[in-house]
DNA sequence: CGGTAAATTGACCTGGGTCAATAAATGTGG
DNA sequence: CCACATTTATTGACCCAGGTCAATTTACCG
């Protein structure tokens, strides 16, 4: 059976009818290569399609014109990209393949297609923005009012659960597949810091990392430190008619 | 003619026919009205309902168990409220009322038939989703990478845009109807830090002030300062059907 | 095996926080 | 319309979490 990533992530929300299903595959027939560090759209380019991230992981940022950069997201497999192109002409940020990734590029008429003709994928799709708004006021919240060592650890668990989200076998061990840099500029910290905190987590045996792979070794304790909730869980979609 | 603040708010989206006026008409025909400092929803309240702020301003927060509180969104006129009552089950936000505001609560089932029954507006509330969205990620960009100046000025730029969208008679000079202290929790600041800010802008004449009154005394050196971009501005619905 | 990107550490600095004391404004009841 | 109470705004003195700069070290890569 022909598959599609999309229908993967919003199959996790409710469930999908086989047309609804076939539709979502249609939608990401073309398919897209990216380098690591390959541009998938760059600020200010015009926008004409929305993407869907197939395989790899990516992530979106602006750049200040001081030079600083603010990461606004890490982006996953399923994940819909650029959906600003339903509105906006231009880009308002930057997205970079992390991983080598395969994107499927939506035309923005196409995407708009399905949102009118199947009223149960844009209750989803709506569904979906609105757990990711949520999710980025709890970034602003930690940006804005938390510690250091919080946001830290609160990038640890997110990307954490998004991965499991993906494979279920992840338990308290995963490869971050970030540099400090990066995680530097998602929570607002400089590289140095976030190298401090992390060391402090690990000495607080919070922690533990060796080789790229970073282990939770109390996420209990972690996620009171971090205010975590992760926002992927207790969604409650029962307003939604059942398929067909 | 009835009216609905919801469809003046799409409106200026994209045009609507008389029965999508109609739709929304009805979605706002019940109204709660809430005295200035008045809690519309609690954080962790059920969540059963959404609502069109008719009336007044209101503001969202959260209030971390340090007791400091982020402030994630001020709302005018027409605003839709605690959409993520799509999506959970509880709050994860406060809602409380800047001035006397008047409320049109609307069942989630309700909300849900219109998203299903009409595509277009459908179409439209995600799309002024995305625009929130994108300028939520300006607010993260705001108080990750940039000075306390500049998300001040960044602030006062918001919240006049805001209120020339509903009152296009507003030109330099409008009332912030905020206090320091609100400032300061929309931008990650203290309320001692945002004074210094406010009066050290007030010193580079770039804005003046009196009597709760606030000039954009010199805008476009403000916009450069505060990086801004009205998310409002430069919408692009052409994909969007015409109305019948 | 060199060469570049990433991590680590130390020394030092600063933007914005904290605390505390007034002053101004805004209400409120009488 | 006034006296008092409560917010809100303002200012100064001082502090500290996190930034900056610079030097190594370590890991990765062709």
């Amino acid at each position: 059976m022909p598959e599609s990533c999309l229908a993967d992530l919003l199959g996790d929300l409710a469930p999908l009818s086989a047309e609804e299903r076939a539709v979502l595959v249609r939608l990401e027939e073309r398919e897209k290569s990216f380098r690591r560090g390959a541009a998938i759209l760059r600020e200010n380019d015009r926008l004409t399609e929305v993407f869907v991230l197939r395989r790899g992981t990516a992530m979106s940022y602006v750049l200040l014109d001081d030079g600083s950069r603010q990461i606004m997201a890490f982006h996953y497999s399923g994940d819909l990209l650029a959906m600003s192109a339903l509105v906006y002409r231009h880009s308002s940020q930057s997205i970079v393949a992390l991983t080598d990734c395969m994107v499927s590029p939506i035309e923005r008429g196409a995407m708009a297609q399905v949102l009118l003709d199947q009223p149960r994928l844009a209750a989803l799709i709506l569904a979906l923005t609105q757990i990711e708004r949520v999710a980025l006021t709890d970034r602003l919240a930690g940006v804005g009012r938390t510690s250091a060592r919080s946001r830290v650890a609160a990038l640890l668990l997110m990307v954490r659960d998004r991965l499991r989200a993906l494979d279920p076998s992840i338990g308290q061990t995963f490869t971050l597949g970030l540099t400090q840099e990066e995680i530097g500029d998602a929570t607002g910290l400089t590289a140095v810091h976030v190298n401090r905190m992390l060391r402090q987590l690990e000495a607080s045996e919070l922690i533990a990392r060796e080789g790229g792979r970073v282990t939770l070794v109390k996420e209990p304790a972690l996620i009171v430190e971090a205010n975590y909730v992760n926002r992927y869980d207790g969604i409650d979609l029962g307003w939604l008619p059942p398929v067909d």
